[in-house]
DNA sequence: TTCCGACATGTACCAAAGGGCAATAGTGAG
DNA sequence: CTCACTATTGCCCTTTGGTACATGTCGGAA
């Protein structure tokens, strides 16, 4: 599949085709949503046309399609890279950033991650860990208790299968599922199988 | 280069070797330290066997002969995720993640990368912009379809409420919910409350 | 050997979830 | 005004989920 880039400029820079020689350019992201696109799809939009409000406009709907959206920016800043990937963009680079990084870019948001410059990273890591020191996170107590058998079944209702699933999965019956599912209920507090999934998934409950 | 797995277990997870049919074990740290290895390298660390120090300083000690640390947590946690991409790793997933998760993380990050579960970096450009404050909910794909109401129901759900809950709070009868909730998994293509409630929090369903 | 915990299952039973059918109502577009 | 959509709810039925009570195996600790 050919890289995309979403820029109204007749004029790309010659980086992004030294990165991508069978690049394609489209003008507009309306002109992008509805030429063919799938889920899953990456595509680099150039936000220099946008103000900060647009441009996440923009992200966001892209991201509503399941598009998962580079962000070009000409005059990179902090405060401009937590607002576009908090409005669902997946990676942010500098524009005229070495077309070896723009590959590295590509690879890593189409492999499901994200990319940011890394001194980015580091910052935000940082920041989150002092606004997090503070409040003790309601830590899941008592995981530890749970059997081998029980931490399994735990896993499987924390990524949503039923316990027909889970009884395949693990080569039981349904009821020897329910057994497990009624000690880990009861060792850990919990009412049902969806609070479970959110414990598992260390997720606040109700 | 073969994917080498850091890990004292003798009998290492059946999906490691699903993902990475070739994956090479190291018994420690120490021992990886000592073999072969160049910068750029990356290295999988599974840190069960480390509390949060002795995981933290093997990261350190990983990071700066620059390899690529990808953390394994076999009881992930936010705080945990936190520590461990501060320390210097490029990726934290669950242990027992999908193979094709592994496979998505060791792309990502090989690539210059870096990778974290969907929400943790959501919540993280969340918490470093100061928007967070609480129910910090912008919706995942697909949400837009849904109307004000079962938008509503959705969030329940995702808190690990039940129907009667729902129900009064929503100041309606249980079987309004039950609409509501039939209308949404039609929409969204879900089986159960329980897929609703990951797909909420953006996790990964199944 | 005996006792205990983890694991596995069966039969029942009750509660919760989910959904088909249908009726009533409000609202906004055409 | 009519049509489409949303919201609400009742009746009733099926499927799942969750518990109670019991039985049986197996391996390790006392």
């Amino acid at each position: 599949m050919k890289p995309v880039f979403i820029t109204p400029s007749a004029q790309p820079s010659a980086r992004w085709y030294q990165a991508f020689p069978d690049l394609q350019i489209i003008p507009t992201v309306k002109a992008y949503l509805t030429r063919v696109h799938r889920p899953g799809d990456g595509c680099w939009l150039d936000i220099s046309p946008f103000d900060n409000d647009q441009a996440q406009s923009a992200i966001v709907a892209l991201a509503a399609e399941d598009i998962r959206v580079m962000v070009l920016s000409y005059l990179p800043s902090e405060a401009e890279a937590y607002g576009m990937l908090s409005s669902g963009a997946r990676g942010y680079c500098h524009a005229q950033a070495p077309p070896s990084q723009l590959q590295e870019v590509a690879t890593a948001v189409m492999a499901g991650g994200y990319w940011m410059p890394p001194i980015l990273l580091q910052r935000l890591v940082s920041a989150a860990i002092r606004i997090d020191s503070g409040p003790p996170i309601a830590i899941p107590q008592g995981f530890e208790s749970l059997t081998e058998r029980e931490h399994q079944v735990a896993l499987e209702v924390g990524r949503g299968a039923n316990n027909r699933e889970i009884a395949t999965t693990l080569a039981v019956s349904e009821r020897t599922v329910k057994a497990h599912l009624t000690s880990i209920f009861d060792k850990l507090s919990l009412r049902d199988r969806v609070q479970l999934a959110l414990l598992v998934n260390r997720l606040p409950v109700h």
